[in-house]
DNA sequence: TCCATAATTTGAACTCAATACAAATTTATA
DNA sequence: TATAAATTTGTATTGAGTTCAAATTATGGA
């Protein structure tokens, strides 16, 4: 916890209990939650907190480089704990949300054909492994 | 036209006035729209043309594989003529989504590290190069 | 400690893309 | 032509996300 007072100091972001909460929430679950299974949690510890904190919060992360707000089911936002950059994989079955690490030649150019990037993005859709496998059994 | 014709007719899609007037709209603009701006221009050839069926058509389309859905902006949904594979790049400063061609070796694997693979996207986002000459333009 | 100011949080109202659904219309089939 | 099926339409609804002013909490000086 002293760890993400830290994190939240270096972002210049004052350190109120609520966005430790909300901190320690996606610290805790590399899931790639909505905004709704972040409040829902962080509810039960802060009884009186309200979703606008949550998107205030997760808003200032945004903006201060600390999470990444991920685009990729098109029905609501996924924010993800900002680490090394990696891809993702959308399981259209199951709804999970995984890494995956793919030696991605194009990651780390801050210049492409004369634009400006900040951010890369790469998502893969389709059916993971765990429901494969249990698609198969089913078929037996 | 008749080339959407058959384009329709391969994907088992009936071919009626309203889906050959978006995907003529799709086939014309390359450029990512959404789902109102295809209705405020097919609005003005079919005057009775409704959301809805707008709607209705693209998820039809998207189904038969011959459109893909964007989610890249995180406020609605963008919708690209299925081509060739590409990636994508969005300016965050004018909104504009190019096509980006990249010579990207995990493009056409049908399977990773387990997981089936149906769709493949990657976009980046920053400032894109007409936005930059403009801003160097102005602190001249 | 007290007070004034600033920062943060809250909750209700609102926006708007997308969906649901039943009625109306059009098309296909017997 | 009549009946059924497919398509379109328009209204109502959903729900993630935003707006904004009031309430609360933190800060810093006297």
């Amino acid at each position: 916890m002293e760890n993400l007072i830290n994190i939240l100091e270096d972002a210049n972001i004052k350190p109120t209990i609520e966005r430790l909460s909300i901190l320690n929430y996606l610290d805790r679950n590399h899931n790639h939650p909505t905004a709704s299974m972040i409040f829902d949690e962080v509810e039960t510890k802060i009884p009186t907190i309200s979703k606008t904190t949550v998107y205030n919060s997760l808003k200032l992360f945004i903006e201060n480089g600390i999470v990444t707000p991920l685009y990729i089911t098109g029905s609501e936002i996924r924010y993800d704990f900002t680490t090394k950059p990696h891809h993702h994989f959308f399981c259209e079955n199951c709804g999970k949300i995984f890494d995956l690490v793919v030696d991605c030649p194009i990651f780390s150019k801050k210049h492409f054909q004369g634009h400006l990037i900040r951010q890369q993005h790469g998502y893969f859709r389709g059916i993971c492994k765990d429901c494969l496998e249990k698609e198969a059994k089913e078929h037996h």
